[in-house]
RNA sequence: CGGGGUGUGGCUCAGCCCGGUUAGAGCGCUUGGUUCGGGACCAAGAGGUCGGAGGUUCGAAUCCUCUCACCCCGACCA
């Protein structure tokens, strides 16, 4: 595509409304505008990612068996009111006003109805359907560009199944699919349990993206496998401890105080003898919950105890049924019936402070043996950061994270309602046991550009990159340039090497370069008149930001081995060769769907080579997370690569930024010099051939060969004038002596020469 | 839904508190010329019912009332 006939708008300016970097990207790379609030509209340079994205995820989903369809967003009304989401929904459906139709924000209903017609026996199962369609949610509050919006494109797939076995393979399958999409997409992600919500169903879990924009908590362990969305998720805390004696209970007057705090300094109790009362509605009855401290009540762990409508209880109820105001609220003496639950930790637990639902008055010595008939003991609260992770003890850190992906058990909750029902080899009626399982499509996109920018714009990644490369002719007033780049531009596209050619005239170099990086297709090749000159191309690296001058003719062999090879991106001050070799490993795996010979046959190693990275870089493929994928340095084409190639790849990368140091390289790399010069003698030939100077050394090198090749001028023409004959005869003795001690001193220096000019280059090849 | 904020050429914003010529700037756009490897320069232009409605006033972008839209924080969220 020409830039100067395609649409594609670029900005200077951050828009003033966009906050995360993510969604000032998108609009100042001109992928797409908004249209209204959690609205957007993709321009052709955002659609072609979207294409991308998609044909990964079709792909893999392909892979596993799934079938797309293509559903309505327009749904009949009644078909939501067939399983009450009608009412689950409430305000977040939008409902069309002059039809009983709805706009569709998940699509179980349609898929169950249609299920429920054709797949009437055992022998129709199992079966995954998908689709690739717009979601429409009345979010009472868009933000953040396209991570929530009010439209957005979701893959959503279903799995019907006969057995409960059967279920858990759809949902393993898909597991398995959608660590290869994040993966091919270039995501590092998490997966995490997470809550059902009002989605129903026994189990779930999400794939999630740490980042600052993200919405939801994610609490995670850095030493073992443990991460759950803080919602669901639990760590190591004592119970509040139960004294010998129980003394006896004491009503104590205090004055104005009402938080916990000031509870635990007036009566000058720890903060462990303190249990907070909260008050919750529960489908019109009350709920008194208890829990020691400070804790915080989690309201989807509560919500997952007590299903159905939940509220907290207004200041005016409170009143009328405890006959306190909060603060000052208890388990004793209360004016309404109660339901009473309250937090394991405070199971057991004697001579706490409540409130004694009267204001200003507090009661010492409750015992929730004694004093309080307790209903039940639920784990109500939420995990703080520092606490102890529930496997191994080690701290748990919480960081924020956005949901890119989310797949349930959903079981026969829509296929009960909906009666859809298959008969088994007995000819036995059972509902039809189900999975949902969600992608967001634009999310994936923001997420990227999320972990993939810097200051200057984004930096696709091979697999999903609107173009495979950007042509820049730098200079459109030089005929020379503009022909150069023309044909680069037909031969690419011949080659079906997809480009965005920037032909513009009249636009300087600068304005084209800052688009480039704007833009941040991965490869740049920039056709100037400087380079041009001496037959050079420019080649830049837009991950790498490197750039390199390469021989005109050489550029389409480059391109082609570029996008055909994996990458190794490494920072500036290098990475160790284990955690490359593990991300290798965790990734070829995925790959692989987790089968260990298919990885080993794709990293080219022996089986039991492969066993010892695993226990060596301690990787656990069934609870594969964060702590695997913490930082990204490779990218892997679909069908890997051999492990011997990227540690080839790795260590030449590491010499050039160590200038050719073996041992600051092997200490970037982490390995011992020796281990380095095994590795060096390994590679030998390939290294050789990699090493690559930088321009000063270039110009050097070329300096010492030309000085070289003067003083072997004179010293030839030394020898020669020496050896002529009518020479010989002039010249006396002494002069002969005098012009052999000359050419000896040529000799020596360029004998000296040749060595700098070896050093140089063996400091290069280390 | 609660709190805070913003609506002025295509974009980013100034002007508003304290009402008063023809509403400004930079970027972008058009035309001509110069320039051409990191967001060039000169010159001449086009483009705005100041979100909308009502009010106060001799006079409103500016003050008042209502309303709509958008953004941020919170609540909510499969």
């Amino acid at each position: 595509m020409r830039l100067s006939q395609g649409f594609f708008p670029t900005q200077k300016e951050v828009p003033a409304d966009a906050i995360v970097p993510s969604h000032q990207l998108m609009l100042r790379a001109g992928l797409m505008r908004q249209l209204g609030a959690g609205i957007f509209s993709f321009l052709p340079l955002g659609y072609a990612v979207m294409k991308k994205v998609m044909q990964i995820i079709r792909e893999e989903m392909d892979a596993i068996g799934g079938q797309e369809f293509h559903l309505p967003a327009l749904n009949p009304i009644e078909l939501w009111e067939e399983t009450d989401r009608v009412k689950a929904f409430g305000d977040i459906m939008f409902h069309v006003k002059n039809r009983p139709l709805v706009l569709a924000p998940t699509h179980e209903e349609v898929i169950t109805a249609i299920a429920k017609n054709y797949l009437k026996s055992y022998k129709d199962l199992p079966q995954i359907w998908y689709q690739i369609q717009a979601k429409f949610r009345n979010e009472p509050r868009p933000k953040s560009g396209v991570l929530r919006g009010r439209q957005f494109t979701m893959k959503d797939s279903y799995s019907m199944d006969a057995t409960w076995e059967g279920l858990d393979n759809s949902y393993d399958l898909h597991a398995e699919a959608y660590k290869k999409i994040y993966t091919r997409c270039g995501l590092k992600f998490f997966i995490v349990g997470a809550s059902s919500g009002a989605m129903g169903g026994s189990r779930s879990q999400e794939f999630m993206v740490e980042s600052q924009a993200g919405e939801d908590a994610l609490v995670l362990c850095d030493k073992c496998d443990y991460a759950a969305n803080i919602e669901v998720a639990t760590s190591k805390i004592s119970s509040a401890q139960r004294f010998e004696k129980s003394e006896s209970i004491k009503e104590i007057h205090t004055p104005n105080v009402k938080t916990i705090d000031e509870v635990s300094a007036f009566l000058k109790m720890p903060l462990s003898q303190c249990a907070k009362s909260l008050v919750y509605i529960h489908e019109e009855t009350p709920v008194l919950i208890f829990m020691l401290g400070n804790d915080q009540l989690n309201e989807t762990k509560l919500q997952s105890v007590l299903s159905g409508n939940l509220r907290p209880a207004h200041p005016e109820e409170l009143l009328q049924l405890t006959g306190a105001n909060a603060g000052s609220i208890g388990p004793i003496g209360l004016k309404a019936k109660f339901k009473i639950i309250a937090d394991k930790r405070l199971e057991n637990a004697n001579n706490l402070v409540c409130g004694a639902n009267k204001n200003d008055y507090h009661i010492i010595n409750v015992d929730f043996n004694r004093d309080v008939k307790i209903d039940e003991y639920h784990d109500l609260r939420t995990v703080e950061d520092k606490e102890l992770c529930p496997h191994c003890n080690n701290p748990l850190r919480i960081t924020k994270a956005i949901e890119v992906g989310h797949i349930f058990k959903l079981g026969t909750k829509y296929s009960e309602s909906m009666k859809a029902n298959f008969l088994d080899e007995e000819g036995k009626e059972h509902p039809l046991i189900m999975g949902s399982y969600g992608i967001g499509v634009e999310r994936i996109i923001a997420c990227f550009i999320e972990q993939h920018h810097d200051e200057y714009g984004i930096k696709w990644e091979k697999s999903i990159t609107p173009y495979d490369v950007h042509l820049i002719c730098v200079n459109a007033n030089s005929e020379e340039v503009v022909k150069v780049s023309e044909e680069f531009y037909q031969q690419l596209q011949q080659e079906k090497i997809s480009v965005l050619y920037d032909d513009r005239k009249n636009v300087s170099p600068g304005f084209k370069f800052k688009d480039a990086d704007l833009l941040g297709i991965p490869l740049q090749i920039i056709v100037g008149e400087k380079n041009l000159k001496d037959g050079k191309i420019e080649i830049k690296n837009r991950q790498t930001g490197k750039r390199e001058l390469i021989n005109k003719n050489e550029v389409f062999n480059f391109v082609n081995k570029y996008i055909n090879e994996f990458n190794v991106n490494l920072p500036s001050d290098g990475v160790q060769m284990d955690v490359v070799i593990k991300e290798l490993i965790v990734k070829t795996l995925i790959l692989a769907e987790g089968n260990q010979s298919k990885a080993a046959k794709m990293l080219n190693i022996s089986r039991s080579q492969l066993r010892y990275r695993l226990d060596r870089h301690n990787i656990n493929f069934e609870n594969l997370n964060k702590n695997i994928l913490k930082q990204e340095y490779i990218y892997l084409p679909s069908d890997g690569v051999q492990m011997d190639v990227v540690v080839k790849e790795l260590i030449i990368k590491t010499l050039i930024l160590a200038e050719g140091n073996q041992s600051k390289a092997a200490k970037m790399l982490s390995i011992s010099r020796s281990q380095l010069r095994y590795e060096l003698d390994k590679y030998k030939i390939e290294v050789q051939k990699s090493v690559i100077l930088n321009e000063e050394d270039q110009k050097r090198k070329e300096q010492l060969k030309t000085e070289i090749r003067y003083l072997e001028e004179e010293r030839d023409k030394l020898l020669s004038e020496h050896y002529t004959e009518e020479e010989q005869q002039k010249i006396k003795l002494t002069e002969e002596e005098q012009y052999k001690n000359k050419i000896k001193d040529f000799e020596e220096k360029i004998k000296q020469l040749v060595d700098k000019l070896d050093e140089l280059i063996e400091k290069k090849i280390a």
